[in-house]
DNA sequence: CCTAACTCATTTGTCTACAAATGATGCGGA
DNA sequence: TCCGCATCATTTGTAGACAAATGAGTTAGG
C-alpha cells in the first residue's frame, strides 16, 4: 500500500544525489540495526552497548583511569562521565582515587561486575552473529576487517 | 607513548571477548568517523547529517507528512519532531495541515531551504568521498554494498 | 453505521555523542 | 626551581536515538 511512495526515492543511477549510497547514511542504518539487536537481547539484562564495552575494557586492563577507558572505548570524556556514573549507581565497579595522580580516578570492576560481565559475554556473541545474519560468513568476515581500516588513521 | 598500553588489549587470536571484533563496536567506530568528517566539511553551514536527510527526503518527496519523512530516513518519530523543529526554526521548510488527512502535517521545503540545499550537496559528496578514503575503490564499493544488505531484512 | 484497531503528532524520560569551558594537578625545559 | 603547557575529571549545552504513553483522527469489519 504505501510501497508505493517509497519509489519516489531517487533510484540508482538517477542524476541527483543519492542519500542511500552515502556511507555515512549506510553506517548509521547498520549502526541502528546493530543496537536495536543488542537491546533485544541484552534487554533483560538492562545494560546497553556502551556500558558493556566499558564493563569489557575496565576487565581486560584491570584498572584504568577514566580518560584511559575513554581512549580504549571510543567515547570522550563527558560520554565517560555518564556511563561510569550509570555503572557505579549499579555497583558494578569500584571507583577510587590514584594515590600517584591526584587528578586521576582508578575504575576497576569489583565481583557483581565480573559476574554479570561473564554472564553477558556468550549472549553478546549472540548479539554479533545476529546483527550478521544477513551476509555470508565470508561477507562477515569482509565486512568487519573493511570497517577496521577507519581505525588505522589515528585521528 | 601511550602505544604501549593499548598492546594490553585483547589481540587477535586470544581467548576472551574481543570487542574491536564485534560489529556493533566497529560500526559504532566507523560512523563516529562520518559524522566527525561530516561535522569538520559542513561545519560552516552549522548542519547536522539528520538535518541534511530531511532536506534530501524532502525535497525528493515534494512533501511528505512528519512520519512518512521519519520512515524515509529512518528516525523514529520523537527523533523527527526535534528535527523538523530545527528546520523550521531556521526558516528551511514549510510546514502545514493536511487537509485531506487533519493528523498529519505536510512538509516541504521552502526557497531558503531548496536553495541551501544545492549549495550543500556537493559537499556532501566530499564527506563520502573523505570518509571512505582508507579505502581503495573497489573496497569503498564492496563495503557500501555489504551496508546496505541489512537494510532489506526490513525487520 | 459504529466501534475496535490503527495511524499521526506530540511529550517525557533515559542514554549516547560531542563541543567548549573550568579548575586542579602534573611535567618538562629554561 | 618555577612557569607554561598538557592532562585529568567535571559541567553545561545541543543534538540524535529510542521506549512508552497520550489524545485526536481515520479506517475497516461486522
Amino acid at each position: 500500500m504505501t510501497a508505493k511512495k517509497i519509489h519516489k526515492q531517487k533510484a540508482y543511477g538517477e542524476v541527483g544525489y543519492a542519500l542511500e549510497e552515502q556511507v555515512g547514511f549506510v553506517l548509521r542504518r547498520a549502526h541502528q540495526r546493530a543496537t536495536s539487536v543488542f537491546q533485544r537481547l541484552m534487554g533483560e539484562w538492562d545494560i546497553t552497548p556502551l556500558q558493556f564495552a566499558a564493563l569489557v575494557k575496565i576487565r581486560d586492563e584491570g584498572r584504568v583511569s577514566q580518560n584511559q577507558l575513554g581512549r580504549l572505548a571510543y567515547m570522550d570524556p563527558a560520554t565517560v562521565m555518564g556511563v561510569v556514573g550509570r555503572l557505579r549507581t549499579r555497583g558494578l565497579i569500584r571507583v577510587l582515587a590514584d594515590a600517584n595522580d591526584k587528578r586521576r580516578t582508578l575504575l576497576m570492576l569489583n565481583s557483581s561486575g565480573l559476574e554479570l560481565l561473564e554472564q553477558l559475554e556468550p549472549v553478546a556473541l549472540k548479539v554479533s552473529e545476529q546483527t550478521l545474519d544477513p551476509l555470508s560468513k565470508e561477507e562477515q568476515k569482509t565486512l568487519i576487517e573493511l570497517l577496521r581500516r577507519f581505525d588505522v588513521t589515528a585521528e
